[in-house]
DNA sequence: ATATAATGTGACTAAATGTTCACATAGTTA
DNA sequence: TAACTATGTGAACATTTAGTCACATTATAT
């Protein structure tokens, strides 16, 4: 019971556990964007993309709308940016650490 | 330059993208546990569990402490377990969506 | 109707991750 | 010292994920 929300749980974080997808949440985060801007923004064959922003679709955290030729897709829900915002944080404290240890080094 | 930090954002992002390293997570959010009763709580093998954790450590989200045959797990910064309320979010925003849809249905 | 543009898909290969087993190590107790 | 307990490691294998290519699809424009 609890093992079927860990694995949802893993499935949302995994949608964020690769560069790529990192940076496309980066992108789309203040507003949607289509595929072939995102493809020149984080810098990734479109296919390959695609299928990033399709898992990530799956795993709830994008979800997209057509416009003609293009498709634009958009961030989820707010907690996805709260997530992102968190990530953001551990790898500040990290960093901050990493200073520190520097410091005290001389 | 930005891709070395999405690089590191997805590595924290890794340590919570499987089952068994959320339901340790879990497990210790609340203080430190020894390897043997974590082993117990989310039922993996010692072994595999052990890799789960080295990789965790190694991500940045759990420190370890030995004391006598044990080994104490806990997690590092209180901004993993903020990052572990987000992902419990999503999931939540993610239950109820679904329960909308349910209901829509009659 | 044909050509063009944006995106997605399927099949395949390559790479990374997870799992298991047998064994190694470190600390403890008799 | 010998036996025991808790944990970790290395090698092998299995599984999953990522990337690439050629091609399919859908909408637009000529």
């Amino acid at each position: 019971m609890k093992m079927q929300l860990y694995e949802k749980q893993a499935e949302i974080a995994k949608a964020m556990a690769h560069p790529v997808r990192v940076g496309v949440l980066e992108f789309v985060k203040d507003g949607e964007q289509c595929v072939c801007d995102i493809a020149e923004a984080v810098g990734t064959e479109r296919s390959n993309l695609s299928k990033h922003l399709s898992m990530m679709v799956a795993a709830g955290v994008l979800i997209s709308r057509k416009e003609g030729l293009k498709v634009f897709y958009r961030i989820k829900t707010p907690c996805v940016i709260r997530f992102l915002d968190c990530l953001k944080d551990c790898l500040k404290e990290q960093i901050t650490e990493q200073q520190q240890l520097m410091e005290s080094l001389g």
